[in-house]
RNA sequence: GCCCCCAUCGUCUAGCGGCCCAGGACAUGGCCCUCUCAAGGCCAAGACGGGGGUUCGAGUCCCCCUGGGGGCACCA
């Protein structure tokens, strides 16, 4: 038997970090056991959907590398793959149903179970509706469905005890006498989400239903009505809810909003985001998955961290290539309390993994950065192109997301930007202009002005006259750069070159702080 | 209110009765390295929610309590 899984989203909003989770252990499963791993969309509710959520979900996916082999834009022996399109299926089936007297139509308007459950509430009893037609004789039911407009509810069978085997929680069981019947299509026709997730998981022949707890208490329901289908269960798995860093509820996409702190701001305003635009995309936070993507996150290290999130390979495993993840990929292994999302250890892993990542790739990450800040062509030549490499080496491991080269090499590619505290603290200071001016003499004929040259003259240099290396490199690097952090100093120079180191000296000494 | 689930360092986790006076990782603090910032190395601090059982032995099994979470729609 192929395993197949399934993520089906609903397009009400954006995808969040939880969502992407469920949906990389369902993918996850699949291939390792060389099944098949589906997207569905789950958008029955057409008022609440919004059509241009779809596009960032896909994308999402795409960016990480969540490959799905049946599903929108890729089609499938099963499609269509939105739930919009196949109202049919499920209304034929739901009449099959009251055929076979497992439901029954229903009447009630909305303000009748609004009065009820409020009623139920003011009691302060458990609402359970059971509606008046329950036990109307089969045919008789077909005959109100034919001739009035009403919606189909499940007829819950009373004083049973459904148990199953979740993957993850283990034995569950519910009593059916608290199950109120559930409604499986609605008056207007239009199935709701329990009903046509049955039918759809059971036409396109899932066979392992893995999605977030919320999901548990929607279980029982979805059993009985495998149970009136005549048809055998899939393997449910139930995994933990992910929730917000610091508190222990579960991440929603309602407010995903907050997440945008001024620390957030602040680093796509440094990447040249506004605030309008910042507002205007709902993903763009911490929570959802384009704001990584924005702030040049390694893919494989989102993958990396979502997966061990609720998951452990072993005793030790942090940094788990991902096909390692696929071959030892286990549901039995998914944890069973909710896991709280730390971006800490998500930017940690960002940077184990920019290490490892092979030089040309690093490049090729960094280029769309300094071209969106204007720092290079946006077709940039070969000599642009190996400055921009020679610089990405003299980053090292600085550079954690591809956005960090804006941070540490910004000043190859533009005049620098003085930093006032900097110039206060290492140029502005008796001596050091005069140090400077005259050192620059030696710069002037250091042959090659390479870095471990331009070391050795430097330390002579000092030695000579007597002074501290350390004030000497502080105020070139301030002079050359503009602030105080940044690659070491004589990869810099070396980088900059001779008659550019010299230009910068002579620039910060022009300055107005300094005489 | 009712139903269901969960419970190990601040966080992610290992642990499936003795290997645990609980291991790893992130974060935190200290030291080393060092031209800054990172990275790296070393060290420190830090957890089995409480109470009952079962057992020669319990973080591990059972029960209760407490705490947390999820859900109770003609939403998904």
């Amino acid at each position: 038997m192929t395993v197949r899984t399934r993520f089906a989203p609903s397009p009400t909003g954006f995808l969040h970090i939880g969502g992407v989770r469920t949906a990389l252990f369902n993918w996850l499963l699949a291939r390792k056991h060389g099944g098949q791993f589906i997207l569905r969309i789950d958008d029955t509710d057409v008022e609440r959907n919004r059509p241009e959520a779809l596009q960032p979900i896909l994308e999402g996916f795409r960016w990480l590398g969540l490959s799905w082999d049946e599903g929108p834009e890729v089609g499938g022996p099963y499609a269509p793959y939105f739930q919009s399109q196949r109202l049919e299926l499920y209304r034929r089936v739901a009449r099959q149903l009251v055929q076979a007297g497992h439901a029954y139509p229903c009447l009630a308007t909305k303000e009748e179970l609004d009065a009820e459950r409020r009623a139920a509430e003011a009691a302060r009893q458990p609402y359970i509706h059971r509606g008046r037609l329950r036990d109307l004789p089969a045919h008789e039911a077909m005959a109100v469905l034919d001739s009035r407009q009403a919606a189909i509810r499940l007829r819950v069978p009373l004083g049973q005890t459904l148990a199953l085997q979740d993957c993850i929680r283990g034995p569950v069981s519910w009593q059916t006498d608290l199950i109120g019947d559930p409604i499986l299509v609605r008056a207007d026709g239009r199935a709701v989400y329990n009903f046509a997730t049955v039918v759809d998981d059971l036409e396109m022949k899932i066979t392992h239903v893995v999605r977030a707890e919320e999901h548990l208490s929607n279980t029982p329901v979805q059993v009985l009505i495998y149970r009136a289908l005549n048809a055998s269960l899939p393997v449910f798995a139930h995994v933990p809810v992910v929730t917000e860093p610091g508190s222990r509820k579960k991440l929603s996409k309602r407010d995903m909003k907050k997440f945008v702190t001024a620390e957030v701001r602040a680093r796509l305003h440094a990447l040249g985001w506004t605030d309008e635009e910042i507002d205007s995309r709902e993903d763009l936070n911490p929570a959802g998955i384009a704001y990584y993507r924005e702030l040049g996150y390694l893919p494989a290290a989102l993958v990396n961290y979502l997966g061990r999130l609720g998951w452990s390979l072993d005793e030790k495993s942090e940094i788990i290539p991902l096909d390692t993840m696929i071959a030892h990929f286990s549901l039995e292994r998914v944890n069973n309390s909710p896991a709280s999302f730390d971006p800490d250890k998500l930017y940690w892993l960002a940077g184990e993994y920019m290490r490892m990542l092979p030089l040309d790739e690093k490049v090729n990450g960094v280029v769309p950065y300094l071209v969106r800040a204007g720092l290079i062509a946006e077709e940039p030549d070969a000599d642009t192109l190996a400055r921009v490499r020679r610089v990405v080496v003299a980053c090292g491991d600085r550079l954690k997301l591809f956005s960090d080269i804006l941070l540490y090499g910004a000043f190859f590619f533009r005049d620098p930007w003085y930093d006032p505290q900097a110039v206060a603290k290492r140029l502005a200071k008796d001596g050091i202009p005069t140090l400077l001016r005259d050192f620059a003499s030696v710069l002037r004929t250091v042959e090659p002005f390479a870095a471990q040259t331009l070391e050795a003259s430097l330390q002579d240099y000092c030695q000579s006259r007597g002074c501290k290396t350390g004030d000497l490199i502080h105020a070139l690097r301030v002079a050359t750069t503009g602030v105080t952090v940044g690659p070491g100093l004589y990869d810099c120079l070396e980088i900059l070159g001779r008659d550019e180191t010299l230009r910068r000296i002579a620039m910060a000494l022009q300055r107005p702080e300094i005489r």
